[in-house]
DNA sequence: TTGATTTACTAAGGATTGCTTAGTATTTGC
DNA sequence: GCAAATACTAAGCAATCCTTAGTAAATCAA
């Protein structure tokens, strides 16, 4: 319950996928007169980007938009991950976290 | 990539809880005066919140404030369930989904 | 069903925050 | 050290949110 950890997983995400900031922001759609000074913003936390604009960001960085909300470090992992399943073994987790499946272990397709 | 889910999950979570918006407004610690309009605005989504207001909301609600962000339904409801579960089984699990388990299946302690 | 009460919702303006512009500072590679 | 690339910032205009003051709709007891 504090600040927003836009700015922080915004960098590990750039940083990650080797773009410089102004560069993020043209493929995100941003006009390059701004992106530069737009993306430093959002990652020095000087302003946060609306939901949109995120959505956009996250879909080039190849992360969902909720990673970049997600303030434990676990779970914002497993997001990228999960990101990254098929919808159906998405769904198989979810039934085996809810105790609904009849299996005693978790087990994805090979 | 499109409008903000928090009107969506704001309502579905509050209704679960059997909270009134300007109750639940006034739990998250805004001011009773604007409680109200305030959250019907936020639930409406004439106007989102920033974070750290539906942080308040989402202690309030019991679910991660990360959950208000995410479109995918399955990830959503696993947000809740990976809220209420132990660090240490949460960071597990995540190891399981990384391929560094050694086990051949994830499993919780009973 | 009617009236009272609770709950949901809205317009409008003042307050706050974000975006654009026009740069300066810092880092990188030669 | 110099040039180019990258990171960063202040300030004003533009857009969005919060507060106020209500109206509309739903609920429920009589």
């Amino acid at each position: 319950m504090s600040a927003s950890p836009v700015p922080k997983r915004l960098k590990e995400a750039r940083q990650a996928a080797k773009l410089t900031q102004e560069r993020l922001g043209i493929l995100a759609g941003i006009d390059e007169e701004s992106a530069s000074a737009r993306m430093n913003q959002y990652e020095r936390g000087k302003h946060e980007p609306d939901f949109l604009t995120l959505s956009r960001i996250a879909a080039v960085l190849e992360v969902p938009a909720t990673y970049f909300y997600t303030e434990d470090n676990d779970v914002a992992e497993l997001l990228i991950l999960l990101h990254r399943l098929l919808p159906a073994d998405r769904r198989k987790l979810a039934q085996y976290l809810k105790g609904e499946s009849s299996s005693p272990a978790f087990q994805l397709e090979p």
